[in-house]
DNA sequence: AGCGTTTGATTGATTGACCAAATAAACGAG
DNA sequence: CTCGTTTATTTGGTCAATCAATCAAACGCT
């Protein structure tokens, strides 16, 4: 049961690695939660770079399959008849459920970016990591901007950065305190993003 | 000169994290860049976390000023006759001039970030850290929403959580990614923001 | 027999922390 | 001013523990 095993390698590393970070976490330590020999880990995988992004992949399947579920591709384009804006606040209820579902996969994904910030290899998944969420966004916010009354000065590339920042940064603080009260930030950010998105046709002397 | 040697000491254990990160610098490397001993490093620092929170303070120092300069101060009051929507715009700009200059103290603070999330003492660091700037920017929001004509749902904590939570987003997009428009993302934050703030008072059957 | 899988011991190297001894600076008594 | 004593700083090396990665040998299925 050659799959089979490799799948309990990686489900271990996910689980050691969220309970102690990559650094603190040895392969050995993940062979021994998966219960297999101390060498057996790098016969599947390489390096224990691959085994966390292996980990982390297989630890955004529900997230993606939520997603899916609610009637979006993180990877492929919005439904022809979508609303652009009840996606958008749709977007941001599924931002609070996948908080509140997911932590594990929030300390995996951030201890990921800290060693990205000085792995080559890591470091070229967080970009992709980020790419792949934030074009999502765009997508997103390119149908909302076209059915603003004001289009805006901003590209639909920024606000999507923005806005994928934000989340990022609200999730953070929820991971690093769990009293943080993130649905409120989330609330307070989508008040700013709809606001932003009715906002009324400006004339030229109120613009600063 | 005991002083002298402490701050040599704080000092290459600043260029060091920078360049390598918290894992893959180890005591001695610090000790080796300031040109001392390799025992030293550990009589003015008990453990290696004490010399990375050292080390990051030292490193924001400047940063403090800048914005103290900028007649604001992380830790006080706003000056009493300032405009707390002019207070906002000069933010953003103080927020692109800082990622401009100071990357090297955020990629610390990233890394910091990182270690934190396995690591108590660092955490504590990290939600002060967190918590001072985000009461920064309460105080300011606080002032723009009694200016708004249509008061927000959001309070100014929420808000000021997902405004500093962007602003973190951003900066760890440019980070991971020397190519990305950083400047962009700020001004559309900023755009978002503004509308936000100036929004007209809606009627009850426009509020979804 | 043959091959993909699994084992477990080993390798070579590095780490943070610790310490005893060397050196320098500060102090106090005569 | 000077010598002896105490305190503060600095040195360089040791320590046990840990790591990712390798490998030859054993296993088990067909």
């Amino acid at each position: 049961m050659p799959d089979q095993t490799k799948d309990r390698i990686v489900d271990a590393a996910y689980r050691a690695l969220v309970k102690r970070g990559y650094h603190e976490t040895s392969m050995k330590d993940i062979a021994a939660e998966a219960g297999v020999a101390p060498g057996l880990a790098h016969y599947y995988f390489e390096t224990k770079e691959d085994l966390l992004v292996a980990a982390i992949e297989r630890a955004c399947q529900p997230v993606m399959d939520a997603w899916r579920q609610a009637g979006m591709n993180l990877s492929g384009p919005l439904p022809e008849d979508a609303d652009p804006m009840m996606v958008a606040r749709m977007g941001f209820e599924l931002a609070k459920e996948e908080l509140r579902t997911y932590r594990g996969l929030f300390l995996l994904t951030f201890d990921m970016f800290g060693v990205g910030l000085h792995n080559p290899k890591i470091a070229a998944a967080v970009r992709a990591f980020i790419e792949e969420r934030r074009a999502f966004i765009a997508r997103i916010t390119q149908g909302v901007i076209a059915g603003m009354p004001d289009p805006p000065a901003a590209s639909a590339d920024a606000i999507a950065a923005a806005l994928w920042g934000s989340l990022h940064g609200i999730y953070l603080q929820k991971v690093m305190n769990p009293d943080f009260d993130a649905d409120a930030a989330i609330d307070a950010l989508s008040e700013m993003a709809i606001a932003f998105a009715t906002r009324p046709r400006l004339t030229s002397a109120q613009v600063v």
